[in-house]
DNA sequence: CGTAGAAGCTTC
DNA sequence: AAGCTTCTACGA
C-alpha cells in the first residue's frame, strides 16, 4: 500500500505528493485526510495523506515507510482535500499551506527540538557550571528547546556549551500544538460482584478504599460517567493513594478522559422563536428556502438597509436548512462576532451551533471545530476561516456584511471567503446568501447581471427613520479662522451631549497609514493623471508618487488649483485628537481605542465594556469603533475627517468611504434617543459623501460603476498583484524587469483570443521598503476567466534561481483587496 | 594544500 | 525548508 503525502516543506520543488510505503500495522489508519509523520531526507516532517493507492511510479526499493499516523480519523474531508487543491491553484500557494488553512491552529503541528540529558547530572563529566542545567533537563525528561531557552534565557551560553560537550542529546519531535484537554478519571475494571465483595472486605481496614469500591460497583452495574480523580479527592476525600492501591489490585483503571471545553457552557441564552416576517422579509426568504429544498447551487445577494431585518431572514433560512436535514454556515466579520450576534443564533438554535471565534483560546476553537467534524452540531458560525467548517452536507452558506474586507485573508493562502463560499456551495448544491446594506460593487454588478439572484429590502423593519447626517465643510472652517480639528458644529454637538449626559463616538480613520498632499483652502489633493489615484507623499524625496504606474511629481509649495499656500501633507493621530479634546472640554472622560491601547488580550472588550457602563463620555478610535457597536446612550457619531479614507491611494477609496459613513451612521440613535451624525470633510461635494448623507446606495453604485468602467477597474476587470522583494535594490530592479518580461511573453500568447492582460509596472511598492528589503510590484489587469494564474506561476518559476540563490521573494495575490 | 564559507542538490 | 555534498577562493 502506498500513501501519497503532501509534506510540510512549502516550496516550489516540494509542492507535490511524495510516495510512502505504508507499514502493515499502520494500514488501517492510513486514509485520505489524515496527518502523518514521514521521513524526508534526513528529517522527519508532518504531512497530509492525499490518497492511498496500490502502486507507485517510484522504484519500490526507494520508498521509505511512513513513520506514524497523527489522527485516528481524517481531519480533512474528501471534499475539503479537493477544495485545498482548488485553493492552491487559484491563489497560487503551496498545497501544504492550503491544507493547513482548513484546520484550526491547534492541529497545525510542527516539529520541535527536544533535549534529553545524555549523562546523569551527577556524572563527573559534567562541569560544575552545567550541573544545574543538566539537573533541570534530567528532572523533566524531554525538554522542548523553547522552554529550555526560556528557563535559561539569560544564560544561553550554558546551553550552548552543554550541547557542544555532548551532555545533551538533541532530537526532533512532531508535536501537536495542543493536546486535548484531558482529566484523569477512574473506571471500574472488575465485575460489580467482585467490587462489592472487595468493598465489604475493605470496609473496616480501609474505609476510603471501600467507599470508592462501592462507587465503582454501582458504576459497573448501572453505568454512568466515571468520576474524575480530582473530584474524588475534593468531594469524598479519596486521595490518589487509595486509587493507586485499587488500581494495582486490578479493580479499576485510571484513564485520561477527553473533555470538551464549551466556552458557552455556563451561559444562558434567551430562547427565541421565529418572528412573524414582514412582507419584504417573506419575499426574500421564499426563493432561498426553495433553493435549499431543491438542493441546487443558488447564490443570492440580499441587499437590505441597516435595520431592515436581515438577521431574521438568516435565522429562518437556517431553520429551513435544518428542516431539510442539511447543515449551515454563517460568516460574520470578526469585529461583529460579538456576544450579541452569537446570542441571536444560540438563542434560536441552542446546542446545534458551534462558534469559531478568534477570542477563544486555541483549545476552545479546536473543541468547537471538533463538534462540527463529529456532526454534533448543524450550524457553524464564525469569521473568515469558518468557511472551512468540515460539514459534509452543506445546504446554506450565509455571508453577513459581505462587502467587508476582512473576508480576504492577507496571508497565504490569500483567499476570499466569498469566493470559497461560492466554490464550496457549488460542490454541495447549496444556497449562498450574501447580505449587506452596502454590497461590494463586484457583488452588486454580478447581481444585476443575473449571476446572483437579487433580493432587496429597501425599508427598515419597524419603520424607524434613518439618522440625520450633517456634512461639515472644513475649508469653510479654515476661512472662518478655525484651525483646530474640531468644527464649530461638532464642538457644539459634543457640548450638548456632555450637558445631557449622553455619549459620543468619534472616528478617526487612519488605516493603511499613508500621507498625501492636500490643500486646506480648497480641498485639492494631488491625483495621478493616468490612474486617478491619490499620489502618496514621500517625505524623504520631497515628491509624490502613484504606486500603480509610477508617475512622480515634485512637492508643490502652492496649490495648483487655488494658488493657496495652505498645502501640506496630511494626517493626525488619535493621541493628538485626545489632547485637543481635553483642551476644549476640561474634565471630559475619553476612552481611546487604537493599536496602542488594544494590543493586550481582552483590552478591546474591556474598553468597550467600560464605555457601555458609561464610564466615559467619548469613545475615540480608529476603524474598530465604526462597526457592530450598539450602545443605547450614543446619540452622536463624529467623523473627524472623512478624507483620510477617501484619499487612500486605492481605487476602492470612494467605495470604502461610502461604506464606512453608512456603517458609522448606523451606530447613532439605535434606540429611543434619536441619533445624529457629523461628518467633517474638505471635500463635501464628493459623491461618496453626498450619497452617504442621503443613505442612497443605488445612486452611489450607479455613479461609482461609471467611473470604474471608464478607468478599467474591477468589477469591469480583475486584478492580480505580484510583489517582489530583495535587500539589494539594483538586483531587485533587474529581477522585477525580468519578471515583467516573462509575464509579457506569456500574456502575448493570449493576444489571439483578444484576452491579453494588461501589465502595470514594475513600480516601487506603496510600502517601498519593509524589514530592510526593497519592494517592487507588478499589477495585472485582466478580463473574465482569462487564465492569469498559470502565467504568474510560470513567471515566478522562471525566476526560481533568483529566489533560491539571491533570496529574492515573490508574492502573488489574486484579486487583491488592499493595494497598500 | 587545507579549510571555511558559499552554492548546489535532494528530499518518496 | 533544511541538511548534506560539492565547489571555490584565499592564505600559508
Amino acid at each position: 500500500m502506498i500513501a501519497k503525502v503532501i509534506v510540510d516543506a512549502p516550496a516550489r520543488d516540494t509542492d507535490r505528493p511524495f510516495d510512502y510505503a505504508v507499514p502493515d500495522k499502520l494500514a488501517p489508519l492510513v486514509r485520505p485526510g489524515v496527518r502523518a509523520a514521514v521521513p524526508f531526507g534526513p528529517r522527519t516532517l508532518n504531512g497530509f495523506v492525499l490518497a492511498v493507492e496500490e502502486t507507485s511510479d517510484m522504484d519500490p526499493s526507494r520508498l521509505k515507510p511512513l513513520k506514524s499516523v497523527l489522527d485516528a480519523a481524517p481531519v480533512v474531508t474528501e471534499e475539503l482535500l479537493d477544495l485545498a487543491g482548488w485553493l492552491s491553484r487559484k491563489y497560487l500557494c503551496p498545497q501544504y499551506t492550503a491544507l493547513t488553512a482548513l484546520l484550526p491552529s491547534a492541529l497545525k503541528t510542527k516539529t520541535e527540538t527536544v533535549f534529553e540529558a545524555a549523562v546523569p547530572p551527577s556524572s563527573p563529566d559534567v562541569p560544575e557550571s552545567l550541573r544545574e542545567l543538566l539537573a533541570y533537563v534530567d528532572r523533566r525528561g524531554r525538554v522542548p528547546e523553547k522552554s529550555l531557552l526560556q528557563a535559561f534565557a539569560d544564560r544561553a551560553e550554558l546551553l550552548t556549551s552543554a550541547i557542544l560537550l555532548g551532555l545533551l542529546t538533541e532530537s526532533k519531535e512532531v508535536k501537536d500544538r495542543l493536546g486535548m484537554k484531558v482529566q484523569l478519571c477512574v473506571r471500574p475494571s472488575a465485575s460489580a460482584e467482585a467490587l462489592t465483595a472487595a468493598a465489604d472486605a475493605a470496609r473496616r481496614r480501609a474505609p476510603k478504599q471501600a467507599e470508592l469500591l462501592d462507587r465503582l460497583a454501582s458504576l459497573a452495574d448501572e453505568g454512568g460517567e466515571p468520576p474524575l480523580l480530582a473530584e474524588l479527592a475534593r468531594d469524598s476525600g479519596i486521595g490518589p493513594a487509595a486509587v493507586k492501591a485499587l488500581e494495582s489490585k486490578g479493580f479499576c483503571v485510571v484513564e485520561a478522559k477527553e473533555l470538551s471545553r464549551d466556552p458557552y457552557a455556563d451561559r444562558r441564552f434567551e430562547a427565541s422563536r421565529p418572528l412573524p416576517l414582514t412582507e419584504t422579509q417573506a419575499a426574500a426568504l421564499s426563493p432561498i428556502r426553495r433553493a435549499i429544498e431543491a438542493k441546487t447551487y443558488a447564490p443570492f445577494l440580499l441587499h437590505g438597509v441597516t435595520g431592515s431585518g436581515k438577521t431574521e431572514v438568516y435565522l429562518q433560512a437556517m431553520q429551513a436548512c435544518l428542516e431539510a436535514g442539511r447543515e449551515a454556515i454563517l460568516l460574520v466579520p470578526e469585529i461583529s462576532l460579538t456576544p450579541q450576534t452569537v446570542n441571536a443564533f444560540k438563542g434560536r438554535f441552542g446546542d446545534e451551533v458551534a462558534v469559531m471565534h478568534s477570542r477563544l483560546s486555541a483549545g476552545e476553537r479546536y473543541d468547537e471545530w471538533r463538534k462540527i467534524a463529529r456532526r454534533r452540531v448543524k450550524i457553524a458560525i464564525g469569521a473568515r476561516s469558518a468557511i472551512f467548517a468540515p460539514f459534509t452536507n452543506v445546504g446554506l452558506i450565509i455571508i453577513d456584511e459581505e462587502h467587508e474586507s476582512s473576508y480576504k485573508q492577507e496571508e497565504s493562502p490569500k483567499y476570499h471567503a466569498r469566493d470559497v463560499a461560492l466554490e464550496r456551495a457549488s460542490r454541495h448544491g447549496a444556497a449562498v446568501v450574501l447580505g449587506s446594506a452596502t454590497p461590494a460593487l463586484e457583488t452588486y454588478l454580478a447581481a444585476h447581471r443575473g449571476v446572483y439572484t437579487l433580493l432587496e429590502m429597501p425599508d427598515r423593519a419597524f419603520g424607524q427613520a434613518m439618522p440625520r447626517v450633517d456634512i461639515v465643510d472644513m475649508r469653510q472652517e479654515l476661512r472662518d479662522g478655525n484651525r483646530s480639528m474640531f468644527s464649530a458644529r461638532l464642538r457644539e454637538a459634543l457640548a450638548t451631549r456632555l450637558e445631557r449626559g449622553e455619549q459620543s463616538v468619534l472616528l478617526l480613520n487612519r488605516r493603511g497609514y499613508s500621507t498625501f498632499v492636500m490643500c486646506r483652502s480648497c480641498g485639492f489633493t494631488a491625483q495621478c493623471p493616468h490612474c486617478d489615484i491619490t499620489l502618496t507623499y514621500h517625505r524623504s524625496g520631497r515628491h509624490s508618487r502613484c504606486h500603480y504606474c509610477g508617475y512622480t511629481e515634485r512637492e508643490a509649495t502652492r496649490c495648483p488649483s487655488c494658488e493657496s499656500e495652505h498645502i501640506r501633507h496630511f494626517g493626525a493621530g488619535t493621541q493628538r485628537v485626545e489632547e485637543e479634546l481635553a483642551k476644549l472640554f476640561p474634565g471630559i472622560r475619553t476612552i481611546r481605542m487604537d493599536v496602542d491601547t488594544t494590543s493586550t488580550k481582552g483590552a478591546h472588550e474591556k474598553l468597550l465594556a467600560d464605555f457601555r457602563e458609561r464610564k466615559a463620555d467619548v469613545l475615540l478610535g480608529t476603524q474598530m469603533v465604526a462597526k457592530g457597536l450598539d450602545f443605547p446612550f450614543v446619540t452622536l457619531v463624529g467623523v473627524i475627517s472623512a478624507d483620510t479614507v477617501l484619499r487612500l491611494p486605492d481605487f476602492r477609496a470612494a467605495e470604502r468611504t461610502f461604506q464606512l459613513l453608512t456603517q458609522v451612521a448606523g451606530r447613532a440613535g439605535r434606540h429611543q434617543l434619536p441619533g445624529e451624525v457629523v461628518v467633517q470633510t474638505y471635500t463635501p461635494e464628493h459623491y461618496s459623501i453626498q450619497f452617504a448623507q442621503h443613505h442612497d446606495f443605488r445612486g452611489f453604485a450607479r455613479r461609482e460603476l461609471i467611473s470604474r468602467r471608464e478607468l478599467g477597474y474591477p468589477p469591469y476587470c480583475r486584478l492580480a498583484l505580484a510583489t517582489l522583494a530583495h535587500e539589494d535594490i539594483s538586483r531587485l530592479v533587474t529581477s522585477s524587469e525580468r519578471f515583467a518580461g516573462e509575464l509579457k511573453k506569456r500574456f502575448a500568447e493570449l493576444r489571439g483570443a483578444g484576452e491579453e492582460p494588461e501589465l502595470l509596472g514594475p513600480v516601487p511598492s506603496p510600502i517601498p521598503k519593509l524589514k530592510d528589503r526593497y519592494r517592487f510590484q507588478c499589477m495585472v489587469k485582466y478580463r473574465g476567466e482569462t487564465n492569469v494564474a498559470d502565467a504568474l506561476r510560470a513567471s515566478a518559476d522562471a525566476l526560481s534561481d533568483d529566489v533560491r540563490k539571491s533570496k529574492l521573494s515573490i508574492q502573488l495575490d489574486v484579486d487583491p483587496q488592499v493595494l497598500l
